[in-house]
DNA sequence: AATTGAAAAATTGTCTTACAATCTGGCATC
DNA sequence: GATGCCAGATTGTAAGACAATTTTTCAATT
């Protein structure tokens, strides 16, 4: 057997996919529910029991407990032993952590894009913000969230590190809401379209660190109109209360 | 009851730690296993049998798998449907990019840390600093790991981000193999040792772009011992074919 | 009227058992 | 040496059960 030489080469096979379609119980429980939290379906605050969810998504309580574990690692929801899982509350400076990281992470994701992507990209790019521009001008609100996410997933998936995209799909999500409800202030969407411009325009000419700033300028100020949404907020509650 | 004043302010109790000391099974599986990939005794390509952990740690497969569906979500296991959990084998190229944005993200952690420390902080870093100058001396192999992660564990928890703490946490979780493997390197720890007394002389200048800049060179340094440890390893498993 | 205390109900944490679906490995066959 | 098939191993999912804990209800008390 020592030294012997393979006469035929096979490809390993060992990666291939062996059923690409099948999605387990869990995975589809887990993308339901990750998707309700996303859409605000569920409101921060709620909680969420595990018989009613079960009874509604037609699972069993093991399945169901194991999504949300995997919810609670994504930080998506909290859980408090013996009371269960609820959807977390974001206080300002948590929000505004996220965003601050947001901030470094899609500067440095606009940097390597300006430097990586290629001409199928750059078209890409060019239809989604054509979207955003189509949508800012027929006051879309859904358009402009749709193209807007467009636009970044391009981004992210050009930028050549996956990591940045996995954790930056991470922090979306729990800010998801607050990114809907700051898009409706007046105004907000066109200096939105704005600053899309000229991340745009960086990468285009391939500046790397023009790049940087107007990604890191566009989360300052989205950053900026989340902080009002708050604070219009907790006036609400004074008010009531 | 509308424009009713209370009379009495009652403090807000629901937040308050019922049992803090209990923890779940769940938790404690959780724990255990992180523990266990943490510190290697899983290895990289490892496949985890459910049957077998049940048996080992004496718990039931739901308990059991819920600990698996939250150790996946932090990417440190893997799961293929119908075949069960392992432990990634994490390819250069992945490691890369987790170098890549633990260079971004602990920069920034050095660099808010040399605005906020306060003399406290200081003082732990110092004495942290010192032991792993004593475990280079020593040539103590645990003690310098422990030294590392308890200097880097206080400048994250004095960064006033715990966005960042927590993301690099997860990323470190990652790589940790990685780290005790190339801090063994000869010459590395008293490279390791200089760079962390930059680290901390600029936090101790309040520096803050010092302290970014080398932070992020000690993460480039170690990326360097990173990649000449993996690519012996190749070498080393393209011999044995 | 507000507070307290105890019983009742709801909910979670955990285990056990069960079985179908799928993967793995060995054996016979060509 | 390749192919096909069967048995064993392992995972995916469900259902049932019960103790531990929290929440609610409601009457008794100050």
């Amino acid at each position: 057997m020592v030294g012997k030489v393979k006469k035929t080469r096979k490809a390993d096979l060992t990666r291939f996919p062996k059923r690409m379609d099948r999605r387990t119980v869990q995975q589809e429980i887990t993308e339901k529910l990750r998707e309700a939290i996303f859409t605000g379906i569920f409101q921060p605050g709620d909680r969420l029991v595990e018989a009613d969810l079960c009874a509604l998504l037609n699972v069993s309580r093991p399945s169901l407990r194991e999504a949300m574990r995997s919810l609670h690692a994504e930080r998506l929801i909290e859980i408090i032993p013996n009371r269960g899982p609820q959807v977390p509350i974001l206080s300002w400076d948590s929000a505004d952590e996220i965003y601050a990281v947001r901030a470094l992470l899609e500067g440095e994701a606009a940097a390597l894009c300006a430097e990586l992507i290629d001409d199928d990209g750059m078209a890409d790019l060019a239809r989604a913000l054509d979207d955003f521009r189509l949508a800012v001008e027929a006051d879309e609100a859904g358009g402009r969230l749709d193209a807007t996410t467009r636009f970044y997933a391009i981004i992210l998936s050009r930028c050549g590190n996956r990591i940045i995209e996995e954790l930056l799909s991470g922090l979306h999500a729990r800010i998801n809401f607050l990114r809907s409800r700051s898009m409706s202030l007046s105004g907000r969407s066109r200096e939105s379209l704005a600053e899309m411009t000229a991340i745009f325009s960086a990468i285009e000419d391939r500046d790397r660190n023009a790049a940087c700033a107007a990604a890191r300028q566009h989360v300052q100020n989205a950053r900026e109109a989340a902080r009002m949404t708050f604070e219009d907020k907790e006036a609400g509650e004074k008010a009531e209360a």
